[in-house]
DNA sequence: CAGCCTTTGACAAGCGCTTGCAAAAAATCA
DNA sequence: TGATTTTTTGCAAGCGCTTGTCAAAGGCTG
């Protein structure tokens, strides 16, 4: 491999001045550094991470931090994609990510305490957003940057994020439902402590009472066939007249669609369902579900670019929100208004 | 951050004599060694990664390789939980992992380019295996070490690797149906240009061979319903007594039944069913699927032992195979043998 | 044309750690 | 006890890069 004092030598001039005409420094003249430039190229040159970041005593790494490992959580495709978008821009910046997993709040802490004392890593990007998280406040106290994809907990215009729109995205797809004749629409969710849900469910009801239609809620896991059928029973009961479901994400959707289809009542209803990710799960469902994009690749190269613009920590923080996107498949039909 | 000067100062030696103690040189008496020791807990002390690094002309993280981004192999919920499992061994050895990604194989290699020359990683684990890998030419050509993860497409006993014993699997999948009772049984996949399928195939054929069965083979995407019902449909002419299938993965496998549980006719059959992978797609199934487990978190932690352990390039490579295990849920019925 | 300011580039120190080499200390032996 | 070996420790150089400081060179003005 080639060093700075190779391309130096070939371009005449001393270490010194190619690293400053290499980081384009305004303080050696155009010739010398074009000079230097090609004689970096020639030699095809390339800085040592270690060495550059030893020397500037910072990291050209950027940690990306997953939520703990909880079976269900990890096994959404969502995270990888994100991962995919911001290593992308990492490595178009000259970057490289690192991750950051732990079974245990403890364990993902003290990763990311290494990270940063031995990696000398100097900004986060998490990938999850939840309440009173250790993680979020260990970074703050490390006094490194970070940014989260997903709505801040708090102090949301105090740290960078980037989101989609939820309440919007709720609204959208119930009047989607709404746009199609359907007036008994329910909202499924299973978890409203994450942001994202009651966000979702925010946008359902706003669209709800602008028709002056009743919120119909529904809050279930579906995590076996028994109490599902148990659920769906008692809300039918409740509620005979509902015609469309606006389920929280696909995998969800997925489930209900599963024992609705399973119970030839209920699948005599052809109940209409639109739901949120647009992952694989909503190509995999029969009918496949018309399902709402939240474009996670983009949200992660939203998420790196912010990381990689702004070193400051002091700097104001930025926050950007990606659009989301309908995308019609089979699950929704239109009914007469009644 | 306490530098090793600091510890040095503090256990009364000279910075070289700490380093040699805290890395147990046996050159060092066993007092000073546990006095340092005792100096750098006090301290809180921990390596500066870049330094070290840089002195060493080496790197304490290992590059982990994702395939080329396919929309369908990266919705895979295994490559996840892979990571996790490298990250988790990497981790408690005090390394870090970073990833490679690339859109295409060029763009793939050009990471991986970029992460040996600048950032002197010197293993690599990759989370695929593929014929004729142009990563692979690029790793072997860089002298690097790597380990695979799934069996080598060559030289398999010349490069490290870890993999399940997937003929074995095979094997094994349709000894369960057989052992229900089944005769007819169907293998369905969809590539056989990945080993896994391949392999997976070839230990069906062993089990039906053993009983003097038939082979009776399906490829089948399921990209579309059209498509699906019409390849069905044909298949069901061919051969209208298949009571089981063997699905290849749990995601084609529920693709089959949802278009089997879509027709009458079909659905009446109640055609037994089992799997790999045992992914979130076998909870998700209705009936829930019979799977076989590879447990790729434990894939992941051999792979990242193998890339810890041995680090002189001209060592034996070792294959280490993690074993699978059925997990019986509600899709295999047994069936009074005719 | 002398004196002063500006631009340009080199020198050298240093980031935190490792390691070859040699000196000091301790242990062994005659 | 002195010589010799063995053990233990320190010195200093260096990994590849950045950057503060300062000298040299060139351009102005009066």
């Amino acid at each position: 491999m080639a060093t700075i004092k190779d391309v130096a030598a070939r371009a005449g001039v001393s270490p010194s001045t190619a690293s400053r005409a290499l980081r384009g420094s305004t303080v050696i003249s155009k010739p010398t550094r074009e000079r230097v430039a090609k004689a970096a190229q020639a030699l095809n040159y390339a800085p040592d991470f270690n060495a550059q970041n030893l020397a500037k005593n910072a990291s050209s790494t950027i940690g990306v931090v997953l939520p703990v490992d909880h079976h269900e959580i990890f096994s959404n495709p969502f995270f990888l994609e994100m991962i995919r978008g911001i290593n992308e821009i990492c490595i178009s910046h000259g970057s490289m990510t690192t991750l950051a997993t732990g079974i245990s709040s403890e364990e993902l802490v003290h990763n990311i305490d290494v990270m940063i004392t031995q990696g000398h890593i100097r900004t986060f990007i998490l990938l999850y957003s939840e309440k009173d998280d250790p993680v979020v406040k260990r970074l703050a106290a490390a006094h490194v940057q970070y940014v989260v994809i997903g709505k801040p907990a708090q102090d949301s215009n105090q740290i960078s994020y980037v989101n989609n729109d939820n309440v919007q995205a709720g609204t959208d797809a119930t009047q989607y439902l709404l746009d199609r004749g359907h007036r008994q629409i329910c909202f499924l969710y299973s978890d409203l402590s994450k942001m994202v849900q009651s966000d979702r469910m925010l946008g359902y009801q706003r669209a709800m009472m602008q028709d002056q239609l009743p919120d119909i809620l529904l809050q279930e896991r579906f995590e076996d066939h028994a109490s599902s059928v148990q659920a769906l029973t008692a809300f039918f009961a409740a509620h005979p007249t509902v015609t469309g479901f606006v389920a929280v994400d696909d995998m969800l959707a997925m489930k209900l669609q599963q024992v609705l289809h399973n119970n030839p009542v209920w699948k005599q209803r052809q109940c209409s369902l639109i739901a949120f990710n647009n992952s694989i799960f909503s190509d995999l469902a029969h009918p496949m579900l018309t399902s709402v994009a939240v474009f996670p690749q983009r949200l992660g190269e939203e998420a790196a670019k912010i990381a990689l613009a702004t070193h400051p920590t002091d700097e104001l923080p930025t926050a950007v929100i990606v659009p989301h996107q309908i995308v019609a498949r089979h699950s929704v039909r239109a009914v007469s208004a009644n």
